[in-house]
DNA sequence: TGGTATTTCTTCGTCAATCGAACGAACTCG
DNA sequence: CGAGTTCGTTCGATTGACGAAGAAATACCA
């Protein structure tokens, strides 16, 4: 019983509104358009473009770039995006570590911080650091504070939509009694956006990656976790619970080893780092006292390693039933691979292509690429960084308004 | 590089069209309700709501229906929506049969006619069935032909989004130099919407069914062919390459027999009609010549026949290897079994629980329900006409301009 | 029973945003 | 160097929503 959606009622200002918001995207998506442009290919009147950028200039989101080349005429002036003129901050929770990006408003990281972190086990502790490294970046930069759009945090948990500061209790229960988006929002008192870090990689590659141009992939997330995020219509998408991407725990092997989860067989087991940096003990032997990491198996993919090929192969195959699945279920445009061992490129893309094929309708296949990222190890803090963005593209009045405008 | 929806631009008459869309859809959404509590809800002033409203009543899309109980004053003239208006075409080319209903703008069927055909192999003669049987239809009920929206239609073969009226060729090879699309829309001189089967069942569902109310499910159909239906924010969800949800070739059993799509164990070889039927025939014995049907093995697992539990319990299996899949990936609200065997009710279900169990998070696993369809067998042809339904009430327009107004 | 407060809906003047036409500026092309 | 084209702005007209005020209908209370 539901029908159109259900969209807001418009008046006189929320007209205004709206145009303004659409050659807002416009010209962030173009980088440098006039406004004859954009009068045809809006259909707004060349009167109503002129005044609308007069206020996008006014607020110190656009400014003039010079002038382009004529087309017959005189020569339009060139409107372009003011990147540089708000920041955004985007903090990672990972299993192990926090990451803090600062970032421009094209996704480009202006100042980063990490550290090593035990997560999963210490809330305070956790958020303690993830405040000392944003006052580091904040810092750093000599970022006012008025110019700063807002924070997105990336948490290793599915978020439910209802209360995206609480996280999973099964997944890191220790979090049970601490609210991440109040925290945040009260500590630094600014708009706090919370999501899975895999949803957030999956808006990283959408928007800067090798999604960038599109409306729907699925990224997938190799790490210690196997975790997916959905974009569709331009994105993120998180199921009723906000669970939809939990592709770690789909059973892939009815032999397989017990998970966590309770199951058997789970995806995670068989490919997660844990299982990857064992069976390389198995196969290449323990590289000083901890045995070889990940890094430790890319590098062998690298130099020709036999044994880190064999397992990279095996990891391919597994990874093929649950992207098989994938494409049948969901038949996404694009599926980027992200996470350290993703780097290995082709030399895990093959065999995984070759698994697929086996379990994928071939119409399905055809219209799907797979491909690994290309954005390195800051993806998902940016993504978290990018959350904040595309509210405020969509939202102009997220912006905040400065006095004087820093321009770009 | 995407932002924000990439919306319309408004002007004036936007604005307004806008403004009374949404109103006729939360008149149509509420059946009936007050231009005081219209004003109050979508906080519009009361003046616009009157104005808007007048329009609507002047299309004979609403009317008033009496007067409300009063809160502490003037009592209310209630608005409701004239159902009867208008009709609505669905049509449903079945693998081996058309079904034709006439609707009213609630989905309720006015006239149905049916015929069997074999459709797969034979378009000109199907396209020729289908058009007796909607004429047929139309004077049955005298009709004026100013009167219908439009007609949807339902086929059993992927749908791309770019290029709706064309069949996969690999699907249904002898449509190949067939437009349906274009077919019914020279034939009929109206708007015609096609969509692939299962995704009909499912707005169906959304709209009539299990799913009234919500904006997420999946709708499974289980026939001769297994395929699912997404409803994602209320709209049904394509994918890429139009071939989301195709959940029949999920290869569930890697031992299990060779399928037509040339993998192995696909969950279609396993619980499609046939392989049902095929079962039957081995624990049930054959019925008269052409041994048990679908119908008979309803009828068996009703009466108590243990065959008949056995082989749906396995039924139910093997589906809870696909549903829990399904509930990692993308956590829908709902998931709705359809097609003939789905009216064994929880007999199916049971099992069917119990082995998604067993194979997807607790967390999703709770977030979801699992039921069977109560549409019955019209679902997917009155799901086609409900896309035509869900277009006009997002576009006004499409609704004819009648001069004499019927009403309901 | 009658008066007052409340709610509903309409009327009418005001306001805001877009549009269209006209105009000046800047440029290309012959 | 002039004609024609394109770009951007200015200004009055149009349109649709809003707000205040008013009329109609009803509940509540003395």
């Amino acid at each position: 019983m539901r029908a159109g959606t259900a969209v807001l009622t418009v008046d006189a200002a929320g007209m205004r509104a709206q145009n303004s918001g659409l050659l807002l995207n416009m010209i962030w998506r173009e980088r440098q358009i006039s406004r004859a442009e954009i009068a045809r290919r809006t259909e707004l009147s060349p009167s109503t473009v002129s005044a609308i950028v007069a206020d996008l200039e006014q607020a110190g989101l656009v400014r003039s770039i010079g002038a382009g080349v004529s087309r017959g005429g005189r020569r339009p002036t060139l409107i372009g995006f003011c990147d540089e003129a708000f920041s955004l901050v985007g903090v990672e929770l990972g299993a192990s570590h926090v990451t803090v990006v600062l970032t421009d408003l094209r996704g480009r990281v202006r100042t980063q911080s990490k550290a090593s972190h035990a997560v999963r086990g210490d809330p305070e502790g956790s958020l303690q650091k993830a405040k000392e490294l944003i006052q580091e970046c904040l810092e750093a930069e000599r970022v006012p504070r008025r110019s700063v759009v807002g924070m997105g945090v990336a948490v290793p948990s599915p978020v439910h939509p209802a209360a995206p500061g609480k996280m999973s209790p099964l997944i890191l229960p220790a979090w049970k009694h601490v609210d991440v988006k109040d925290w945040f929002q009260t500590t630094f008192d600014m708009p706090v956006f919370v999501d899975n870090d895999a949803n957030l990689g999956a808006l990283s590659e959408c928007f800067w990656g090798a999604g960038s141009g599109g409306e729907d992939l699925t990224y997938i997330k190799l790490a210690t976790g196997i975790g997916a995020g959905h974009i569709i219509h331009g994105d993120v998408y998180r199921g009723a619970g906000g669970t939809a991407g939990e592709i770690g725990h789909i059973p892939v092997d009815s032999n397989g080893p017990l998970c966590v989860c309770g199951l058997r067989g789970c995806l995670v087991t068989l490919i997660g780092s844990t299982a990857l940096t064992e069976r390389a003990r198995e196969l290449m032997g323990t590289r000083g006292r901890k045995g070889p990491t990940v890094r430790d198996l890319v590098e062998g993919a690298r130099t020709g390693d036999a044994a880190a090929k064999q397992i990279i192969d095996g990891m391919g195959a597994y990874l093929g039933i649950a992207v098989g699945g994938l494409l049948n279920l969901l038949n996404p445009a694009i599926v980027v691979l992200g996470g350290e061992i993703s780097s290995v490129g082709e030399m895990l893309l093959d065999p995984l292509r070759a698994s697929v094929r086996q379990r994928a309708l071939s119409v399905s296949m055809a219209e799907t690429r797979i491909v690994t990222s290309t954005l390195g190890e800051r993806a998902i803090a940016v993504g978290a960084a990018t959350l904040v963005l595309q509210a405020a593209l969509r939202d102009r009045s997220l912006f905040p308004t400065q006095t004087v405008g820093r321009t770009a």
